[in-house]
RNA sequence: AGAGGCGUGGCAGAGUGGUCGAAUGCGGCGGUCUUGAAAACCGUUGUACCGCGAGGUACCGGGGGUUCGAAUCCCUCCGCCUCUGCCA
């Protein structure tokens, strides 16, 4: 969430960066906000006054009762009533006033970085960088991983349909170890790099999906329990940056780096075409996360750090990939710079994202209350930033499809140790 | 899930209607002393908002209520503990 004080001082920052997104009416909305807060604090004061009166005027009124002078007392609290009503008023005029501009702001998305190129869709996305020397000739065998997991009978829809429903497929044999050995590869490498390992819960409250900003923008793309007003996580950037809502870090804290592994869980209402099949898009899926808090002057500095990370896992694998830096309106809400990462997926000969790392700056860290005490004793917001390392079902598909060979799938040798297998085989 | 208890500042822990933003201890910070450190002693030490400032307002788990006045009484929600029950 933007910060009213900021807004005020870099209005013209602040309309142009929500225009370079296509946020349409900014400059309108932007001046709502300020009005609303400015009215915030003139009905404050009054506010304040009054209650200032009745609090002088209680506080006779013990003096009174003590001194024994019941009548004189008695006659003081006549005076408070006029103040009582008033202050009632003040109350409800302020908490009206007040729950608008929260909404205001909730619904104001973060601006982007000055980097961020200009545009409207993932096509207006920057190519960063292209690694595609290594884009297999399959030859012969060129089947999309969709009839290959059929083949190897390592992935099972129709069983996860049975069960459950669409989108929620049964790993099997060598494919559900596949699972498990690029999880426990990834949280390796992650803890290398100095990532704290935690296994968060996967379902979250209100708060918390406040917090970082899945809601309200997302709200329909989480699965809601309603009976306990709990959410499944979309992802774990939610539980994990939340752990640091409400708290005040000190200096030698920083930076925190956490990792996870966790499930996650989208409804993905509406993005369902003929173009998505097998494991491209899913309900639930795997992912390993890593996540920073970091001081405001470092965070550029470590998302370069968190991006390279990304770029040697997807390297590791052998997998061609792509960076891309999105354009301000395929930006997501919350982000003030996101770089995604595509490996391309050879027997569909598509690019498929894997990745996406990105940096809040300070504006997860404003609505969670996450606050850095610096060397001078004063408190400023954090910057929060997140990258999957990585989401597992697109990189389980460019592996299937990239590595056939006709009779077999290789695995990359990097996962070999965790995998007890070098190659998928029929059996 | 049922019964009972509890939720106060970084921590521990007083406070059952006014003088309480809150005793006391520990911790933290500053100082005295010391070659240095410890101990001892002195001082200081919550957060947010408004205001140039003086100062004001709010906050004792969250929300609501009673009252001139609430940490204190009532309602409700959440959380924790104990016992009973149930169950990975």
């Amino acid at each position: 969430m933007l910060q009213v004080a900021t807004i005020k001082n870099n209005l013209d920052k602040y309309v142009n960066g929500l225009q370079k997104r296509g946020f349409k009416g900014a400059e309108e909305l932007l001046n709502d906000v300020l009005t609303l807060d400015e009215n915030r604090k003139r009905i404050q004061g009054e506010l304040d006054e009054v209650l200032h009166e009745s609090n002088k005027i209680a506080k006779e009124i013990g003096q009174l009762f003590k001194q024994g002078k019941k009548d004189e007392a008695e006659k003081a609290k006549t005076r408070t009533s006029e103040l009582k009503q008033k202050s009632k008023t003040l109350t409800e005029e302020l908490n009206g006033i007040e729950t608008s501009l929260t909404k205001h702001l909730y619904n104001i998305p973060n601006i982007p970085h000055e980097s961020v190129p200009v545009g409207n869709t993932d096509e207006d996305n920057e190519l960063v960088k292209l690694k595609d020397k290594n884009i297999p000739n399959l030859g012969d065998h060129k089947k999309p991983h969709w009839d290959l997991i059929e083949e190897y009978d390592i992935v099972d829809f129709e069983l996860g349909n049975k069960v459950s429903g669409a989108g929620f497929p049964f790993y099997k044999k060598q494919g559900a170890r596949m699972v498990r050995g690029m999880i426990n590869y990834f949280l390796d490498k992650a803890a290398e790099a100095g990532y704290e390992e935690v296994q968060p819960p996967v379902v979250i409250n209100e708060a918390s999906g406040l917090g970082t900003g899945q809601l309200p923008d997302k709200e329909g793309q989480m699965y809601h329990m309603e009976a306990n007003d709990l959410y499944l996580i979309p992802t774990a950037e939610v539980p994990i940056t939340n752990m640091y809502r409400d708290v005040i870090l000190k200096q030698d804290e920083l930076p925190v780096k956490h990792t996870g592994h966790t499930p996650c869980f989208r409804r993905e209402a509406g993005s369902w075409g003929s173009h998505v099949r097998g494991l491209n898009r899913l309900h639930q899926f795997d992912k390993v996360e890593i996540v920073q808090v970091v001081e405001p002057e470092k965070s550029y500095e470590v998302l370069d750090e968190m991006v390279s990370h990304v770029e040697n896992l997807i390297k590791s694998l052998g997998l061609p990939y792509r960076i891309l830096r999105l354009c301000a309106g395929d930006l997501g809400f919350t982000a003030a710079i996101t770089y995604d990462f595509e490996v391309y997926s050879a027997a569909q000969e598509k690019w498929l994202e894997v990745s996406s790392v990105s940096n809040f700056e300070t504006y997860q860290a404003n609505r969670l209350k996450l606050r850095i005490k610096n060397k001078e004793g004063k408190k400023e917001l954090a910057h929060t930033l997140n990258g999957s390392a990585l989401a597992l079902p697109r990189i389980m598909a460019a592996i299937l499809e990239n590595n056939q060979t006709g009779d077999s799938i290789k695995m990359p040798e990097v996962l070999h140790p965790y995998l007890g297998f070098k190659e998928i085989t029929r059996r």
